[in-house]
DNA sequence: AATGAATGAGAATTCATTCAT
DNA sequence: AATGAATGAATTCTCATTCAT
């Protein structure tokens, strides 16, 4: 996906046209503006990985199984569509982004940051999780698990990783149990 | 710092050249073009990175010692220099990049991943650490670290960050701790 | 014609396009380059140069027919367009042309100095033409003709030249009788 | 000879310089400008052709003489200067020449054009030479000598020329017997 | 004399966007 | 809806020339 690749900047609209095999002039028909193109591909980017991270954390019933959940979702979406890491990353590095604030509103309303953070909690009162600090925590699960698919061109290098997809395939568990052990109290 | 914030299609030279206080032209008197002006800039960036994180693993005596080292280090400077993560964000989500591999041969040769690599080989032995796959969780530790850096124009917003720093300085420690008891054996 | 006035590297885009009529960016739609479009420019005014001069070796039954053909072939091409010895001086002043080389080719496979060497071998095995050097002939008959139109802005001051129209056309005949009286066996 | 090779547009200042082992500040200093480089430089090669041709005039004694010492030395100076043709035929291909105006003034003053026409037409009186346009003679003889080297590049592929010297060399005389017996009266 | 550094004014090329059909 | 052609406004890059030393 030529934004994807390129950002927003070094995306060409004649490539864009000759990848969906449809004329240039077509493009501006349906969208107005390169702009305007890249904001709803992302826009309905970002939203299909809510929804699907959302639907997963609906299901859980424990903090176990939630971020179980969360981090099946993410690496699976993750790793069938690899163009969504690179999309966020490219839009993250804009300091004048207006759509990251506007994710943020989202997520925060898709309310999967509080419920993580409410089981999180209800494991601090029943005494199973450490008094530590939650937010910490909270972005600690974050960045395991989606913060290898931004940099994974260069871990994979650096690990000389054969077997990527075992790999990303083994690090569900491996988040979640590093995490849930870094997390409870002994 | 134009790259950084723009990437290298929506940098001007123009731009730089004024930032810079120089003429257009001088810039490609010493530098050729804007992408060789590019990649001696970024990897100007990552060598001083680099170095600074070998030097403070250097002076570790055991585990603990060593990932404090390291994440004292990336988190002041990622701290001081913002545009650092924005670079290789943007660098990382190139698919044909060859500076990515280029650095992943540094990274290598700088010793810095085996060298943390030894040190858990190590702590499992002496029985410490619990039989895990190292690999992931040095990809863990590296993420907690510098993920929240690259992520963190969402992050802050979705915690609804007030005193940035402070958390930044925080989550040195808590990331340590964190990983520590989600290693160690019980 | 912008390429025959000043060169390659002389021309301008802007100037071509604006003698055009067109946008200089059409100029890039076409032909992708300045080197581009000059290339396919002055192919096409060569080959219209051969193909003239090849239908008129076509009609010729003897030398001196053959001769004349070609005499008033190319008088009649450089005195409408100028542009083309022109073009022609440029591209042989340049050492590193490949143009030229394809020119050779070109017109060798035209079979136009064939035509003319046998016709002059015809003439000796007549006893007819003297026993000389037939390609130093052929160069000799080559450069009395078109030398001129190469040599014209020089050669029509030293000469103080007044009809020049009428020099050329006198031209085709004077060569052509001078020529055969110096090839002709007495 | 950057100038013969590429002309006035497409000669760089700095390849001069660095081909003249100096620095580029240092022919501003001695020369003003690349133009004023290039007058002068063209001017002292066409003084040194037209004063060597002269020479040789001034020692024939009679038609066939002249003819052949004139023929000697452009081939001479051809073949060891090869970027003299090249230089002229540039100029000549610019319509807005000032230079070859005053090359015509010179050769004019030489009185090598004269000093020719003077031959013949005293061949004329004598009843040798037939009754011909003696310009037309003239610009044949120059044409046959000098424009061999112009157009060199062509020719020699199109002849499959293989030893280019010998051609030169022999063609001296083969020019001058095509003439004098193209001229002369039976 | 000599040079490395610096620059203003182009010049080629690119590209998002629009037009005409 | 769909497209080939066209264009204005950049943008990168170049180059003759000048500066400072």
């Amino acid at each position: 996906m030529e934004f994807a690749e390129r950002g927003v900047a070094g995306a060409r609209v004649d490539r864009i046209a000759a990848r969906a095999g449809v004329n240039k002039a077509l493009i501006y028909y349906y969208y107005t503006s390169k702009q305007r193109l890249y904001e709803e591909s992302i826009s309905s980017y970002m939203r299909a990985l809510l929804d699907s991270v959302r639907l997963s954390l609906d299901e859980a019933s424990n903090l176990e199984e939630a971020l179980h959940g969360v981090a099946e979702r993410y690496s699976s979406i993750f790793l069938t569509r690899p163009e969504i890491p690179r999309l966020m990353m490219r839009e993250l590095a804009n300091p004048g982004s207006t759509l990251v604030s506007q994710w943020a509103e989202r997520i925060t309303a898709s309310g999967v940051p509080a419920t993580i953070r409410r089981r999180l909690e209800a494991g601090r009162e029943a005494g199973e999780v450490r008094p530590i600090d939650l937010r910490q925590a909270f972005v600690s699960f974050l960045t395991m698990q989606i913060g290898y698919f931004l940099m994974s061109p260069l871990v994979d290098r650096v690990l000389h990783l054969e077997d990527r997809e075992a790999f990303v395939v083994a690090r569900r568990d491996a988040v979640v149990d590093l995490f849930l052990n870094g997390v409870k109290a002994r």
